[in-house]
DNA sequence: TCGGGATATGTCAGAATAGACATAGATGCA
DNA sequence: TGCATCTATGTCTATTCTGACATATCCCGA
């Protein structure tokens, strides 16, 4: 968030926090949903790029698509496994989301 | 492998090839092993540097000994999830596991 | 050789996740 | 507006994963 926007929200009288905080996760339960919203980020932005509809990429994966529209929105019911057999099965590589999961911390 | 070896082998009258081809995985599923066998090298790592016993990282993960050794050994009833949750307990940093996948795929 | 801690392996009941379907909402075009 | 396509959400059952326990194996110091 920009500081400019915080400094707005403070003043309207709205206490300003992390989702984290405000769900009250510990480091790890954050670290691990942090990982999870990056890969469903990177997932849907790969789709996209390669112009295929959730539809196609749930025949990729033998699954469906609503099951894809779960994994884009980061769903409960969405592994981190889940996340990753889509991403490789549209190409990324190991390197690639290494590189993805770099960048969140920086 | 070492060249060396492979024509050792191959010498002996042995096929010499990957896991991957050996269990006929498709790229997709060997990304996914080989992801899963890097955390749970990672994650043995990790505890072993902090001086730690599988039973420890056990309590820190509400969990038991037998699971982390499952971890450790990338076994098949442990999901990423569960190896990320472990890492996460040891201390480890998004960014950190980022470069760790970088790295074999260099 | 024994004893004790650490790690490995097999199994199981309960919990979490998967694919599937129905359906609702969104978007765009004729 | 009406229709077609894409995406979102809720719910079901089957499958997979998880913690727990029992037990086996390994390793090392006394």
């Amino acid at each position: 968030m920009k500081k400019a926007k915080r400094a707005r929200l403070a003043a309207g009288g709205w206490r300003v926090g992390t989702a984290a905080q405000f769900l009250c996760l510990s480091a790890e339960e954050s670290a691990l949903v942090e990982t999870k919203v990056t890969l469903s980020q990177a997932l849907r932005r790969k789709r996209v790029v390669l112009g295929l509809t959730q539809h196609q990429l749930a025949r990729r994966l033998n699954s469906s698509q609503s099951r894809v529209a779960k994994m884009e929105a980061a769903d409960r019911s969405v592994s981190i496994d889940l996340l990753l057999r889509g991403l490789f099965a549209l190409g990324a590589t190991i390197g690639e989301i290494g590189r993805v999961l770099q960048r969140i911390a920086a």
